[in-house]
DNA sequence: CTGAAAGCGCTTACAG
DNA sequence: CTGAAAGCGCTTACAG
């Protein structure tokens, strides 16, 4: 590899000359940064990122843990985040915990260890507060992405309560009062959100609530026994909510099975929602979260916050679209 | 931040030790050991990747450039090699080219910059081989994915002869002539290969080849006016191959719009294919490839490359599998 | 069994 | 306008 020594001898200056070509750090003559500038094309000098960055403790790098990579959500938030900090020089360290607090904490300590300049974790769903005690005493930044706490950092997600409420406004405006919560693992804070939402204004409709109406279920065979029992029961739902794209899939699949048609015989709706949606038959009613943006603002607070480490964390929340679709059509007079 | 000088005072040791320590690489008595081990669990050390990077020549990271991270085949790839690169204790910088050249150039030169010690890279559809002149003189590994060439690089993509002829000859087999290939950017190593596999096969079944029957196109405008012009034809295909999840999309919004069945009115089969397929309805006959085991391929490739940078360089092709599925049942007998 | 010292490739006060 | 030198935090021959 070239060096700056090599440079510097052919051009015959100091090697602080050619740093200060290179970094514009200081006035050069112009006869002299020519003889730099040439002398660095003729010998295809690359700077070493890592020499610099150990001796200005800064690497310009970023990391980023999500806890599930497959997901569209997240395949479109890691989008955000590379394509604003790419745009900014910044190059991004990407590691998935792949929903195992283990795997997030060691992913943690590499990506400290290689010394990025902060770090934005999107939890696993069973990681406890031990995760975040790293960045207590650390003076890393680190920013929160999609699933928010109560901890002192800076933090985006997408609001969850106005959406969830909006919806089951809809579908009780339709006459639905046996609406099924599909809310999955509720120890990730969205889909607790979304779960509470529900029941708020389940009770503003003044529907009481039923426990054989909410599927709460930490494993993907759990959900799909919480389905199924809430279809088979002696009243079955008239509606469906799924709250992420994992268990609308579930959802679907029996719905399918079981040969009900939406909206005819049961409403459907879903957050999130999927890839290539306008090809579903029917289009899926979908409160579709701005996952790029989210990325996207993830990487910006964490900009602001390296280069400022005082000041109040900040917690953004980003609005959702609802897109309402054929699943949940008013249905047709009986 | 806790450097190994806080750690040898503490223990009361010189840093060389604490490093033998930390490594292994030399025997340290049981007490020292001790003492050492007891220093860097009250100081809560980490090692400086970086720093150890520097003198060992090797940051234990490899760079990945895809050219399209939303595009479902590749964000599984990604997770292939981020699994695979993760459990050798090896970091992985991603980078997404957007299938912009320029950007795919600006990321090689970023990577190459943080000395990575090998790097993967799926190459934007208009890469040149200037993008991979960089790595003839480095002796930086390159592997290639996905989209393969002639150069002598280790390569990993997937089989494309034999599954498309298979697909056209069950085409053939149920009574199709006019079949549609939607081939896409034809620059793309994977697309041009699908396209020169379906000639062949169409070839040896006996069926003249047909220009209105082959949509090349760079960009989606065009993709979707050639998909336009073809069912609109005096002759319209009774059936249809896309060769990517993108062209299968175009084409299938198209086909919805015309209120065709599949596969009473058009047959329909696609490479690729989509996230959570069997929603679909019907389902579509896909030639689904390994893309999890392609990632994973590539990391490892890349790893033994890093090992032992002699010997020659392996193609390796990982062979689809393909679902036959409803919507190219055979066509009732009219 | 352990330590003192060179050096990885840079940046940046200090000095002229 | 430019250079000599210290130092970022490690690893590893060299020496005892």
């Amino acid at each position: 590899m070239t060096t700056m020594v090599k440079v510097a001898q052919l051009a015959g200056v100091s090697i602080s000359t050619v740093s200060y070509v290179l970094n514009g750090t200081r006035h050069v003559s112009d006869e002299t940064r020519q003889r730099v500038l040439k002398a660095i094309e003729e010998t295809s000098y690359r700077q070493d990122a890592l020499a610099r960055a150990m001796r200005r403790s800064r690497t310009d790098s970023i990391g980023l843990i999500v806890s599930d990579g497959g997901e569209p959500a997240f395949a479109e938030m890691i989008r955000g985040v590379e394509e604003t900090a790419a745009s900014q020089g910044i190059t991004l360290l990407l590691a998935n915990s792949a929903e195992d607090p283990k795997r997030e904490a060691r992913a943690v300590e590499a990506l400290l260890g290689r010394r990025v300049d902060g770090l934005i974790l999107a939890r696993a769903a069973g990681s406890g507060p031990e995760a975040l005690s790293e960045f207590a005493n650390s003076n890393t930044p680190l920013v929160l992405m999609d699933r928010l706490s109560a901890d002192p950092y800076d933090q985006v997600g997408v609001e969850n309560r106005e959406p969830t409420m909006e919806l089951v406004e809809h579908l009780v405006a339709q006459g639905h009062e046996r609406i099924l919560l599909i809310a999955g693992d509720t120890r990730v804070a969205t889909l607790q959100e979304r779960h509470d939402a529900f029941a708020e204004a389940m009770a503003a409709a003044g529907i009481a609530p039923s426990d054989q109406l909410t599927v709460i279920a930490f494993e993907p065979a759990e959900t799909d026994a919480g389905i199924e029992a809430a279809l088979s029961a002696a009243e079955p739902p008239t509606a469906v909510i799924a709250c992420s794209t994992v268990l609308a899939a579930a959802a679907l699949r029996r719905i399918q099975q079981r040969g009900l048609r939406m909206p005819e015989d049961i409403a459907f709706a879903t957050f999130d929602g999927f890839a290539y949606a306008d090809l579903f038959e029917p289009q899926l009613t979908t409160v579709r979260q701005p996952a790029f943006q989210v990325g996207a603002t993830a990487a910006e607070l964490l900009s602001k916050r390296i280069a400022d480490k005082s000041g109040k964390p900040s917690v953004v929340r980003l609005a959702p679209t609802i897109e309402y679709r054929a699943s949940t059509a008013p249905r047709p007079a009986t």
